[in-house]
DNA sequence: CGCGGACCTTGACCTAGATCAAATAGTGAA
DNA sequence: TTCACTATTTGATCTAGGTCAAGGTCCGCG
């Protein structure tokens, strides 16, 4: 996934890294081609806006490489993160034309854009993407109803872990590494960001990292740059009744 | 919608007050056919446990009349309400076979019932059914996330002025009012239940209901017989920044 | 090499909401 | 009518996390 000097690339659907897990997943290679047709790249740079809540909003996308989040902001300031976007993850609504929340890079950020209008005729003509979309929205209604749990009733210091843990398998899942005690990755967001998808504020997330790492549960090399050498302690710390099955 | 004494009744579509709105409301003559014969009624009384969380799920199905509740456990007892189902929603994921949430009847409840595996057959057989799912979980995801807002930012009374204007906003549309600024309905949840939904304690959920009264935000006869005399002003203690469009 | 500006950490203090504890309705059965 | 029981309210206190403030670290730039 290389961009030529922040230009756009435009590549083929058979190479593509989110190929197999993304909306067009379940697709037949003449489906495939069809969206091929309507597809085009665009590429953010870390910190950029992508879409600003309340703007019209004349495609949908798919994130092949980078981070994204959802945040809404409330008229005072206050501000909520309610999703967070990863390679494969779909961005937009067919049939809406307002973006509901902002949407953000968190990273240099490169999506497989469709229009709108044509990709809302193709889901007609083309049932697997319909039925892949439904799958992602009903995966990312779990997602987004754990969270609930985390915000409603966690302690910071849950939070904290259960958002490592989530950053950390979702690394370890990326990479490939089976399951393995240690686990490096880097954090791809900042304190406030991390705070804003917590519901704390900054400095409390500061604390409970400090706090997490000088009780060993984690450490840090830099701002940024984490070890957990023991998986199943953070998912301990993390208040979670399981460990989602799999890395334990 | 009456239950003849505790017995499931069954009933023609045709004549079923949420044919236009669950997941069968785009259906064509033909497909609701086929739905109408694989589906059964189930009545549950108010406070009996549907589902429990980690049961085996055979069945999906819609709420027709009542209210149920999603709700997550942690080990030590803390819960969080995760959803809020009324009639037309839709309980259950086609190709999922355990429960994530336990499932729990708030008032008595009738649900429409489907078998999953012919459901799921179905589902491939007739595109309405799938595209009016996709629809309805896009919606609760955006129900999801505006929750994520209240959970993570908003202040208790922010919280509990929130629940009161759902409530009431699902109560005159239910009624067919037109916009009006008085308001009047019956609160379905006690006090804990609120809690678990706003993640508050009860405590906390009665302290603010009465500091709402005390204002004259809303006025109670009995403990749960709310009247909301100016809608607005109910809003603007909710912190929303914007009114939804309707009934302002 | 020194400056400005993100980003992060830490300390001191404060407050919204939790916790603990009673008291007060309602409600239905006997 | 009284008892038992559940739902609710209210008060007194405590505390997790917010707020305010001061430094610290890192990095790019003149």
């Amino acid at each position: 996934m290389t961009v030529a000097d922040g230009q756009p690339l435009t590549q083929d659907c058979g190479d593509c890294p989110i190929r197999h897990r993304a909306v067009c997943a379940r697709c037949e290679t003449d489906e495939l081609a069809q969206l091929e047709e309507i597809k085009y790249y665009r590429s953010y740079q870390a910190g950029q806006t992508v879409i600003w809540s309340g703007d019209r909003m004349d495609f949908v996308a798919s994130v092949v490489t980078g981070i994204a989040t959802l945040t809404q902001t409330m008229e005072d300031g206050r501000r909520q993160m309610v999703g967070l976007l990863l390679p494969s993850d779909f961005v937009g609504r067919p049939g809406r034309d307002t973006a509901p929340y902002d949407v953000t890079a968190t990273t240099d950020l490169v999506m497989c854009c469709f229009r709108k209008k044509p990709f809302e005729s193709l889901m007609v003509r083309t049932p697997h993407v319909g039925q892949r979309l439904l799958e992602m929205t009903l995966d990312e209604l779990d997602a987004a109803r754990e969270w609930m749990l985390l915000l409603g009733r966690k302690t910071a210091r849950e939070k904290i872990a259960s958002l490592l843990a989530i950053l950390a398998r979702r690394d370890a899942t990326l990479k490939l590494r089976g399951a393995s005690g240690r686990l490096v990755f880097d954090l791809p967001l900042t304190r406030e960001a991390m705070a804003d998808y917590l519901g704390l504020t900054l400095e409390t997330v500061s604390r409970q990292i400090s706090a997490l790492r000088r009780d060993g549960v984690i450490s840090l090399e830099g701002k940024r740059h984490v070890t957990v050498p023991d998986f199943g302690a953070l998912l301990e710390e993390a208040g979670d009744d399981s460990d989602g099955g799999f890395l334990s």
